[in-house]
Formats: C-alpha cells, structure tokens, sequence
RNA sequence: CGGGGUGUGGCGCAGCUUGGUAGCGCAUCUGCUUUGGGAGCAGAGGGUCGCAGGUUCAAAUCCUGUCACCCCGACCA
C-alpha cells in the first residue's frame, strides 16, 4: 500500500473535547474521543479514518503471521445459508445469537457469526486426498452476533471484524502440529500489537470440541475472570479446575439444631460463628431429562454453569414453585433425609469433609456433624465449582492468583464435530473414507484494537505502540501557513516519510494547544514539535508519547534521529 | 429477558417538582485582534423538547403507550 503522509487538515477527524456520556470504560472513551470511531447502533461501529489505519495495522500483523505459519487467506461469504446449520445441527444450538433473516423467496439465511459450517461445505467436495492434507485457510471478516448485551465499545458489539482460521487434518498428530503452531502465532499477534496477555486454559463453549485455549489481554475491564499460578498454570474461571480444601467443623456426634430465619450460607455461618467454607451449599436443579439432582458444593464456592451443563445436558436451576412441589424446603435443603428420586451430586472437595454442615430439610433447622457414608450418600461426585484465587493449583498445589482479562483469541481443536456431521471426509493412504480432523482459530481484530488501547493509555489520550499507530510520527507545526515554519515541517514530513516512516503532519490552522491536546490524544508515539522560535535557531523539538519526555535537536540531524528512533522502536514488537 | 436509569440544536447539560411563547457552555459561520498547551471581542445561523395518543384555553413539563440508548446479571472474538 502506498505510504502516504497523512494531512491532519485534510483528514475526516473529529476529535472530542469532552467525554462521550455513553461511554464508560478507557477504551471507549478514547476511540471515540480521538475519532477511531462512531456508533451507528448499539454495538455497531464505524472506523474513522484514524481507526481505519489502525485496524489495518492489526490486521497486517495478524495476515503476516497467519503466513508465516503457511495459512492461506480466503473471503468467505457473511450471508449463509440456513441449510448448512441445519446439517451441523446448529441452527437449533445456536440460539438467539444467530442473525437470522430470509430472502423474498422465503429461503432462510443467518448473518455468520462464525464459519464452521461454510468452510466445511467448501472442502468437503473438493478436498478428497490425505495427499492434499493438512490445509489450512483463514479470512479475517466482519462477524455477526446477535449479543445480549452489546458493550463496552467494540469490546463486545453485534458486529465485528475476526480473524477465523479453519484447518484440515488427516489425524490427531497433524492438527496437533498446527494448533501449536498456531497458539505461538497468537503470541506473536499479541507481542507484535503490544498486548500484555496470557495463554489460558478454556471451554470451547459453542464452537465445540475438547481443547481449547484463550488468550487474554490483562485489563481491569476485561469481562474475563482468570486464576493463574506462579508455575505456570493459567486458566479461564470458567473451565479452571483447582483443590478446593474445604473447612471442617467437627463435632462429635450429628446434631440438629434450630436455626430460625436462618436462609443463606452468609446467615448460617454467622448463626454458627464459623466460616462459610466449613458450612455446605445445597442447589436444586434439573436437566433435558427432567431427573432432579441436589448439588452439593462448599459454603463459599460457587456452582460453575458450565461445569454442570457438561455434565448434565440442559441444567437449569428449579423455580421456587418446582421446589415445594418436590417437598424441598428452600434455604435448609441438605443431603439428610431428601425426598425420594432425587440424584445427590457433590463436588469432589467435599469428599474430605467427613462431618458436613447443611440444611436438614425443615425449615429452621441445620444439620451439624451430618456424616459422609453414614447419614447420608452421594450418587455422583464431580468437578462442579468456580475456581476462585486462594483455591489451589492443580498442578502444583499452591495458592492460584486471580487476574481479569479481555478475550482477544481463543484457538479449538474441534476434532471430527463438523466433518461427522457435514460428511467432509477425505480417502487415506488405504482407501479407507475418513472425518477431517479440524481445528479453528479465531482472533478478535476489533476487540484487540480495544485492548490496546485498554492496555495503553494515560489521562492526555491513547498511546499507541508504534506497530499499530495510524502513524509513527506526527511532524506538528505551531503557525501553520507561516513562511518560516510551515515548509521546514513539510520538508521534514516529507524527508521522514521516504526514508520508511508512517508519517502524519498536523497542517491545520489551529492553535498550539489545539495540536499538541489532539496529538496527545490521538496518541502518535513521536510528535516533532517545529515552532517560530526553534526554527529562528535551528532546532525543533521531539516528544516522545509514552513517557512525555521533549527533548530539542538541530533540523539538520531530525529525520536521521527520529528514523533512527522509529527504527529501535519497532524492533521491540518484531517477534 | 429481569432490575436500575436517560432521551431537550452537532456534543455536554439546565428547564419538568408547581403547565403559560425553549435556555446555557462547547462546536459551526462572518469580521477584527491574537498565535508554544483546547484564544478574545462583536455579530449570525441552527431545536415541532425520541415517537404516538390523551388531559387542558394552553404540554418539554401532567397521564397512557411505544421506541431508542446506557448501567448491573445470564452469552462471547
């Protein structure tokens, strides 16, 4: 693409003074402030032609290394058929989040918000030979998802650019190899874009299949709650496993006490004078199969829904009506004494909790001292809480730390979900028909646009790491039009611009203060300042963003100083 | 979808309680002055107060409905 200075005077940017009242996180304010971008709807966006720059940026770096690891582009189409969700069974799974609309002749379609289903149908015909395996393909698209709760600027919206990349393998061991591969690309995508991030554990959630990982830009915003450990373990809460070392109350014997208006774990542990971790949490719910299954969990752990939709397929938790009809009294319920039928399920923790505290199924009374084996059973004992830090690592047994962070790209093995249910098979070295064994990979462009500048920023503006910048330098002159001035800022723009650098002048008739606000926020990482009075001497002055610092230098050495710079700079995000 | 909140020139807000001819700051346009950290003075343009009903002599203001947007929860790149 030809490298053009980019004219501040000619360019569609309309900066912000004051804070859009809409926005609420850093990287919303910012984007929108510093004319990135504009909201069209709720969770629709357009990129202005400062945003623009930058999403190209993103999108370069993610395009180089897809190649590197010999992924090939492609464009996809956004508007799919329906048919090819009915035949991966996701038309129904998908659920409201797919854009669904149809044509005049009454043919459905969705909006993608993924392209599982059409990059199958695209290979499955044409693609035959394990001669031609592995393939990989990838496209970076806008994406559509009919969000709940669109967000947080392009953190969450309804539309998005991703980059989706699909591979086809003829066995484990090759998509392996590639999926390897491609979680270290992921860590380059996130290096060379400036991101402070960390590869964690994952569930693959709709997209499906076994193993996944995520990763994740740290930020305080971040919708995403992890648990890592100084040896190495990372995992998103979701799918984090952990020791969880619930407390013991001991008592000798078992013990039913009264325990009036006593509804919550929180009153329970307070009536008792001990912590909620020694008492046991009781939840009532039911699957697709209408089974009822009591879940019994540490007093201060959470029951993870994901967890328990793994294991029982269309868990929902029982309404209070639904509860009394099967003779449960909702804040005692306990394992003691449970009404016929009804499936105890407990978390493996608990299996070191000889003596448990918990309801006694009957308004106002606890059991302390309910004995494990002998008072009551457990049916089904299973991995069913939410993680949280001071559980213990799995892998080494020390304490987990916490952390929140923004989803930017998550990588699945699928396995052979698409393949089995689409037909796309291919013919072994012995004539033997098989399932592709496919992996996908996606990257949130838009969303890693946002990180950055969640991860990059101070209260003058957004400061852009100079890989992604809109442009690495901005030559700013005060006085605009003047004689003495203006053409020792174009010379210089102009000088710096050949030499390599991406290159911005803020030629506008506007007052020094106007510049150097817009400059700061807009963010570029070098601002060469030429002023009247510098000039007059010889010398302009270059700030770098990041840490404020000015320092002045003769005009003569300026281009070869700040290429010299520039040039160091971009090193730092050369992965 | 449940809970909370907001809709008034391009942006940010006041006015609404107690109905009476729509106001402020910024931005925009013109002129003069100014010109190293969001300039000053003078003048100008721009709003059927989200939309639809209703009450009233009279509605931004009261009532009903509806839509949009924001925040908290369930979903995800």
């Amino acid at each position: 693409m030809l490298n053009q200075i980019m004219r501040m005077s000619k360019i569609y940017a309309p900066t912000l003074k004051e804070d859009p009242v809409d926005a609420e996180i850093a990287s919303h304010k910012l984007l929108l402030r510093a004319a990135m971008i504009r909201k069209v709807a709720a969770g629709v966006y357009n990129f202005l032609p400062l945003g623009f720059a930058v999403l190209q940026r993103v999108e370069d770096i993610i395009r180089e290394e897809m190649q590197a690891i010999g992924s090939q582009e492609i464009r996809m189409s956004a508007l799919q058929p329906a048919e090819l969700w009915h035949e991966s069974g996701r038309w129904n799974d998908y659920g409201p989040e797919l854009m669904r609309l149809v044509d005049r002749n009454q043919h459905g379609f969705c909006l993608g918000p993924t392209h599982e289903e059409l990059i199958t149908s695209l290979v499955r015909d044409e693609l035959r030979s394990y001669k031609e395996l592995p393939k990989s393909l990838f496209q970076i698209q806008v994406k559509f998802r009919d969000e709940i709760r669109p967000r947080f600027g392009l953190l969450r919206a309804k539309e998005f650019v991703m980059k989706d990349a699909y591979s086809f393998h003829p066995d484990q061991a090759s998509l392996q190899e590639h999926y390897d591969e491609m979680g270290r690309a992921y860590g380059r995508i996130c290096d060379r874009t400036g991101l402070d991030y960390r590869p964690v554990a994952a569930d693959s959630g709709q997209i499906g299949g076994k193993t996944s990982v995520e990763y994740m830009a740290l930020a305080e915003a971040g919708e995403a709650a992890i648990v890592f450990c100084e040896c190495g373990y990372a995992a998103d809460v979701e799918a984090a496993t952990a020791t969880i070392k619930p407390l013991v109350h001991d008592v000798p014997e078992i013990d039913k006490i009264s325990t009036p208006g006593v509804g919550s774990i929180a009153s329970l542990s307070e009536f008792l004078g001990i912590p909620e971790a020694a008492t046991v949490k009781a939840l009532i719910g039911k699957g697709a199969d209408e089974q009822i299954v009591a879940i019994f969990v540490p007093g201060d752990h959470d029951l993870n829904n994901i967890k328990i939709c793994h294991l029982i397929p269309g868990f929902d938790f029982l309404t209070d009506d639904e509860l009394v009809e099967a003779g449960l009294h909702k804040g005692s319920i306990g394992p003691v004494g449970l009404p016929e039928g009804i499936k105890v399920l407990a978390d493996e923790s608990l299996k070191s909790v000889a003596k448990w505290v918990c309801g006694a199924n009957e308004d106002g009374f606890h059991y302390v001292g309910a004995k494990l084996g002998a008072d009551f059973q457990v049916d089904e004992w299973a991995d069913l809480c939410n993680v949280f830090a001071g559980d213990f690592c799995p892998e080494c047994g020390k304490p987990l730390d916490e952390a929140r962070g923004i989803e930017v790209s998550q990588i699945f093995q699928l396995g052979t979900k698409y393949s089995d249910s689409m037909g796309a098979t291919y013919m072994d070295e012995d004539g033997v028909e098989r399932p592709f064994v496919m992996g996908c990979y996606g990257v949130g462009v838009t969303r890693t646009l946002a990180a950055v500048v969640e991860q990059h920023n101070d209260e003058h503006g957004i400061i852009w790491p100079v890989s992604v910048a809109p442009a690495e330098v901005c030559v700013v002159p005060l006085a605009a039009g003047d004689d003495i001035v203006s053409p020792v800022a174009e010379q210089i723009a102009t000088e710096l611009n050949a030499a390599g650098l991406r290159v911005a002048i803020d030629d506008r008739n506007e007052r020094a203060g106007v510049k150097f606000n817009d400059a700061d926020l807009i963010g570029w990482p070098y601002q060469i300042v030429v002023g009247k009075r510098g000039v007059n001497e010889g010398i302009v002055e270059i700030k770098e963003r990041a840490t404020g610092e000015k320092s002045s230098i003769a005009i003569s050495e300026v281009v070869a100083k700040m290429v010299e710079i520039v040039e160091a700079e971009r090193e730092k995000y050369a992965f």
